[in-house]
DNA sequence: GGGTTAATATGGAACGTTCCAAAATGAATT
DNA sequence: AATTCATTTTGGAACGTTCCATATTAACCC
């Protein structure tokens, strides 16, 4: 006979994707955890409120002695200041908005990485925004609104110019990194020209002796495939044109199946995934790359220079968009009313498998 | 003569890699953008602060009219309630920490997807902490905890077990996903079983007539790791056995070099992204895969399924997963002293192109 | 030591919200 | 109309912090 109590006991529940087993056990008692706080800090140390919040207030005038105290009675109780009850008295409560809707290309997770890293390293952390199937600013905004934060970064390649203006408008700093960089930006932008780009693509085509050339974009509404096609046409001529619905490997395959009745010697794949996805269509096609058909992509993300997947491509200074992109929303902090830049980074070819030798 | 007024002005900035162009433009009239509050509505409408938090608190009781008045101001005004100022009061932001250290794994976009995408439904914003570099609990610990998270997500397949247990023990409901299903657990785990995966893995090898088989896995000192290698010998008997450093597609690269010298059949690689580093070192030395050499992942991420890949692997079913470790976590925000569960899903084996036929 | 100035410490108000006890309203019953 | 009771509304206190004007202390110079 089983003791009841407080043995542990076996479940099974119903779920998604079949049966899965749950094990329960003992209870654990949770009671009396309670935060310490700058009060209990002070009436440890003997001191006032505002002394302890002094301590903590880098650039305030603490002497020594209290400042010795003060710590001494944090570290005992394992004080840490609460950041909401500061960012409600400062205004600041240094989380930014990381919003993005490219969750779906890998390179995304080195950006991820990118940015998280270094806002941390800036003493900010991300509130991360997925909205891959929002379109309407106004959601995003009022949500980073309501948790106050002190500013937004918007990754993103393919969201309508205009997007990021919300924030701006509702007085939030922001920068919209990996958009077009107009003349006159509603909001700051970071990234690459990608009409260079385009044209750096074409070049780096003619010069491998490709004459036939083509062009597979991603979405036909996104600015960054405008304006890689406008480059690429500007060198290229005339050429035969596709559009990927998304940034996947899916929508690159099958925009480079149809392409391929185009009988063009290369393709400018403005995008890495796409061009792996364009890969596998040729290979399904009982082709070569590059002995059929040669592909130059855009991005450089890590898995472009895989051994198996080895691709040509145009290199993207990701870090030095990120570094960009936080300097320039940091610098909002101080001076919010400075007017919007647009910054942009060079790009360059790294050779690798998916072009043939000259 | 330019004036030096208002126009458009071209600077040029070094950045670290290369020269970027910048563009300042007109600045902003950014004065006078105040949030609205609570008190601006309640004045508005001409009643209580309180009646105004009660409209905007769901399950609290408000006459009809008094609601239509007060939401007909708000509305008028655009206001949102502070989540920060709500949040010092109830205790409660429904913000959540969401803790990684796997920025380098392509599945984990996915896996990022999919819990920001379930958070934001269930009304949680993620606070999304990297901790790449970082091995000590106690600084994330404490930062979530000054932004005061309702609960924790750590989504590491190679973190230590205890990891998470500084956050249960300072109160903060956590759930560890992708974790080791122990008996006893210190926290909540979700995943699966890790040992089941590793015996599936050496079944499905012998059903394709392998014999001589080898084990290539993550980083030595992870639990997933010594799991899989536990199970895989389990049925496959000696073997083998190789790690990773890291699950990064070089390591996996680097450790199928090594493992070659094996002449083993077949390989187990424990993650997907080391399975596609070995296909690279098996084309290294000439070989093919499946012709010379089997290979079967584990994880099945998008990517396995890219017609360039065609990976045989192991599926872990991780929407399921992301479910269950929201679920647990928002089941502790009701009942914080609810022991530890460990919920463990199945797998399955999805056979694409890295294992021959029978 | 007295006087002046700079540096540091203090208590109370404030941030924007919810909680609470008490007051006001309304409906239903006598 | 008076009574009861449930529902709704209210003003003030509270959450944990920083800001501010004021009070205290320390430091310096003659």
């Amino acid at each position: 006979m089983m003791s009841t109590g407080s043995l542990p006991k076996s479940v099974t529940v119903q779920v998604d994707e079949g049966q899965c087993r749950v094990t329960r056990l003992y209870a654990l008692d949770q009671a009396g955890i309670m935060p310490v706080t700058l009060k209990d800090v002070a009436l440890a140390a003997g001191v006032s409120r505002a002394a302890v919040s002094r301590t903590f207030t880098d650039g305030a005038s603490v002497s020594p002695k209290m400042r010795a105290k003060v710590e001494a009675a944090a570290n005992d109780l394992g004080y840490r200041p609460n950041m909401l009850a500061r960012g409600l008295m400062t205004g600041a409560t240094r989380m930014v908005g990381l919003v993005s809707n490219n969750f779906h290309n890998p390179v995304f997770l080195e950006i991820f990485d990118l940015f998280t890293r270094r806002l941390q390293e800036a003493g900010l952390r991300p509130l991360l925004v997925n909205l891959s199937d929002e379109v309407d600013p106004a959601r995003s905004l009022q949500t980073l609104q309501q948790y106050a934060v002190d500013g937004v970064v918007i990754a993103s390649s393919h969201l309508p110019d205009g997007f990021a203006h919300a924030f701006r408008a509702a007085g939030i700093p922001v920068v919209h990194a990996f958009g077009r960089a107009t003349v006159a930006p509603d909001v700051h932008v970071v990234g690459i020209d990608n009409v260079a780009a385009g044209r750096m693509a074409a070049e780096a085509l003619l010069a491998k002796g490709y004459r036939r050339l083509g062009f597979i974009g991603g979405p036909e509404t996104a600015s960054t495939t405008q304006d890689r096609l406008a480059g690429f046409r500007a060198v290229a001529g005339e050429c035969a044109v596709h559009y990927a619905g998304a940034y996947t490997h899916a929508a690159g395959r099958a925009a480079m199946a149809q392409a391929l009745a185009d009988k063009a010697e290369a393709y400018f794949c403005a995008d890495d995934v796409l061009s792996i996805g364009a890969m596998a269509a040729v290979a399904d096609a009982g082709l070569t790359v590059p002995g059929d058909v040669g592909i130059i992509g855009l991005n450089d993300m890590a898995m472009a220079g895989w051994a198996n997947i080895a691709l040509t491509t145009i290199h993207q200074p990701f870090a030095a968009i990120v570094d960009a992109t936080i300097a320039l929303m940091v610098a909002q902090f101080d001076n919010p009313s400075d007017g919007p830049q647009a910054v942009t980074f060079p790009c360059h070819v790294v050779e690798r498998g998916t072009l043939r030798g000259i």
